[in-house]
DNA sequence: AGAGAAGCGTACGAAACCGTACGACTTCAA
DNA sequence: TTGAAGTCGTACGGTTTCGTACGCTTCTCT
């Protein structure tokens, strides 16, 4: 890893003279669905810069149930907590499509975080956009329908990955939209009879991008605009 | 204004001559219900330290529905985009309880925040400790019941404002949960036969606080644990 | 090839919550 | 004093989602 070469969007909006202290302390690894990099009310040991793939953030209630606060791809990193200066996390990261990530110690990642201020200025502008998308995922939570809810997260691995189909249990999905299995079947299901997407045992293939969007909730829309500031200006999707 | 004896957790708990600096960029003034601290998709012109009162922080749909997402009292501040470096908000802040707040303008706030690391640190940490609010919040949303969420709302009031007694109608709890009215008189009613709250027009009273723990979910104390590094240290509520 | 596990489709009653409406009571201003 | 607005209790049918169960298909391992 001698040259600096990052996928990660926020490590490609650095000064190159930044980009390369920030390179020398990272290593990349590689991240396997379930894997878990922020463990819930555990020390946080690592930043994670997403190369590929994306990662959830989870919350998990008393009774072992799961549910999805914010989703995290190659335009950000996991590790909010250490810029903010807490030891721990409430929240646990676990991935959800496999892909590769550059990890970085804490240690290192808060000496560099006080000596580069361009580099905490840049995270701490992603750790607000993030926190839109949390808010917004409250509201969306409360308000809106599965149906609705589905197709916006759909949308949102969409933009995170690459191709169209993505390998992906339905019991996996009930969890992260925190419903029931076949409340996932059903919604699914419904979105198939439309032609917006086409499912077949363990993976979702997304086949009317448009027509998902106009499904989905405005939640959708409202975070991705918080994230254009991060866009490549030539990728857009779709 | 000339000697600095704030109420606010945060400035407590800055450095003698830290206070001394940012006091004096203070404002004193008087937050009433319904007043709009911070306005969705506006720019942010000024930081609020909460000394009394509470203020919600909500996000509103295209169909005008809003909900809560956050809730400031005084052990925190109003103005997180400022801190991160947002010009605008996505998400609104309005008085719920009245009370009093120290402003500062943004330019003023975001100087003090590169001259003073200890301030900006703090109110970092505070942000973390928000964050956990929200997501709690989304996760909280998606699957907990009506009741135990306005038991939670209740205890988070409860702890920010001094007093048993909050001056409040069923429509604006209502508005905060994002439920309709008639569910507040069920659910309000319930705990009322509990023995928990009493209620008359326009008001409701706490009356069994370890009760409303008990009728909450867990959610509540998962979210106040995260701001107990805030709690003065001699006066833990009832 | 066969057995077991994993994943999915479907069904059904129950519960939570919604949207809405209406009447009663209180408060407030004219 | 009287009307108007604000607030609350209650009710009703309808929708969404739940919890659960069952059976089918596909995959995996031996």
């Amino acid at each position: 890893m001698s040259e600096a070469s990052p996928v990660n969007r926020l490590l490609r909006l650095l000064p190159p003279q930044d980009l390369q202290r920030v390179w020398s302390k990272l290593k990349r690894i590689t991240l396997v669905p379930k894997q878990v990099l922020l463990e819930q009310d555990a020390k946080v040991g690592n930043a994670f810069f997403i190369e590929s793939g994306t990662v959830s953030m989870l919350q998990t209630m008393d009774d072992g149930a799961r549910i999805e606060v914010g989703l995290v791809g190659p335009e950000g990193f996991v590790g909010i907590p250490l810029l903010l200066g807490e030891e721990t996390t409430a929240v646990e990261g676990m991935v959800q499509v496999e892909g590769e990530a550059l990890q970085m110690p804490a240690a290192a990642f808060q000496r560099l975080l006080s000596e580069l201020p361009a580099f905490a200025k840049l995270l701490l502008r992603y750790t607000g956009s993030f926190h839109v998308q949390v808010a917004q995922t409250a509201a969306c939570n409360g308000r809106h329908q599965v149906e609705q809810r589905l197709a916006r997260w759909l949308l949102m691995t969409h933009d995170r990955n690459p191709g169209d189909r993505f390998t992906m249990t339905q019991e996996f999905m009930s969890t992260l939209l925190g419903i029931r299995r076949p409340g996932v079947t059903v919604a699914i299901g419904a979105l198939q009879r439309a032609g917006l997407v086409e499912h077949s045992r363990g993976a979702v293939t997304v086949v009317d991008r448009a027509g998902l969007e106009a499904a989905s909730c405005e939640c959708y829309q409202v975070v991705k605009r918080r994230f254009a500031w991060l866009d490549p200006v030539n990728a857009p999707k779709s």
